[in-house]
DNA sequence: TGTATCCGATACAGTGACGTATCCAATACA
DNA sequence: TGTATTGGATACGTCACTGTATCGGATACA
């Protein structure tokens, strides 16, 4: 049909839905998803209701959209953070290596904004109120939960180290770790460094990695995929 | 000055206080504390909303007595459990045994009430967003981790075992890796059996935990209480 | 330069929650 | 039995939010 205009349109309809999308959640993280109101979401965005009509059909459609984003941030970043770590197992400080790796991915989704802790607990919540919602979420944290959980799995197993307890059981933890120590940070009014709780998600892999038997080399024992 | 008086009735306010406050709890879980409205809650209650401005300043008085009792049961219920802690070293399958008082008390939390956890999710997000509210949770969320976690101290000291991580932390990652489990659990649709993340809560715990070098009896090592 | 389309603003009516002020019934006390 | 007090219900005015329907201006294309 318009598909000649529709590039230049959609240009600006995107940055609308942009400003939209990201006055919306400043305002999830200030008030929550039901303390928000689509009229003060515009206002912030610098419109009035009726274009955010225009471009979402609901808050929740709207909330859908933020999840996508930053589903498709997430598996973006992760991926890069991922290049990074070498496919060769090295010889010294292999260990050292992995933790900073498995931080640094894990940082992924608690770096790319400092109050998105906030937003992703009231995105858990407002999930859990709208069945149409959750489904989206649970798929896209999982997507992003599973490629963090296989990259470290190919690490481990690369330089031959094994885990004290499941490693879906660790990925889980670690998040859960993260999110609460900051949640507490938030909370007792310290800034979110990134600092404190990085501290705590080294000692915690540390502490649940074990070692391969003995191996000062580091050579590699099995390797499937 | 009216003192006898008060006595009865109290009896019939406490009563009413009650059923608000039992309302309220389960409204927070449907829907959030900005979703219940004070209407709805006192219509749950058998009550009209006069009866409420009646009993509560506002809706936030009410969180703040929610969040008093609860941890009041919080406190009482983990004392009953740690009671049950043998003081002396017990020789044989002393992991076992601490392992499995540490879950109990962690237990407790979660097990007063089927979707406590939702609540407890909704006050944290709550007390960020209303700074009289917030020293309350802290100081009560705080009372009761720092009763279990010297509970748990002592008992590692008696029987001589070490953890792999600052106590401190080992706390706060049990309690954030039960509440994820659960909230997992519940976006899944699944019951709250409590079965599936007490597995993992052992797993965990054993993961953490230096046996004592070589010690089958048991003996004390140093008790400063 | 004219015209069609698209996007956001404005206007409007409907709904529901809020907090207060007042009213009624039941209970306590004398 | 009469009176005072207390606990809860009802009624009221206000305000914010929702969603829709209509309008105006800007941009693209001929």
């Amino acid at each position: 049909m318009t598909t000649t205009v529709s590039t230049t349109v959609s240009s600006r309809r995107q940055q609308t839905r942009d400003r939209l999308i990201d006055a919306a959640t400043e305002l999830f993280a200030e008030k929550s998803i039901e303390g928000a109101s689509v009229e003060e979401i515009s206002e912030r965005a610098g419109f009035t209701r009726g274009a955010f009509y225009s471009n979402f059909d609901s808050k929740e459609a709207l909330c859908l959209e933020i999840v996508r984003r930053r589903g498709e941030e997430l598996l973006e970043t992760t991926r890069r953070a991922l290049a990074v770590i070498p496919d060769a197992p090295v010889s010294v400080e292999w260990l050292e290596e992995i933790i900073a790796k498995v931080v640094t991915v894990l940082d992924v989704g608690f770096t790319l904004d400092d109050n998105w802790v906030l937003v992703r607990e009231e995105l858990r919540l407002y999930a859990y109120r709208h069945p149409t919602f959750r489904p989206a979420l649970i798929e896209i944290e999982r997507d992003a939960n599973d490629l963090s959980m296989q990259a470290l799995a190919a690490a481990l197993d690369r330089h031959g180290a094994s885990l004290r307890i499941p490693i879906d059981q660790l990925m889980l933890t670690l998040d859960a770790f993260c999110e609460r120590t900051q949640l507490d940070a938030i909370l007792a009014g310290d800034p979110v460094n990134g600092n404190s709780w990085r501290d705590g998600l080294e000692r915690l892999v540390r502490a649940v990695v074990m070692l391969p038997p003995e191996d000062d080399t580091g050579a590699v024992g099995r390797s499937d995929q």
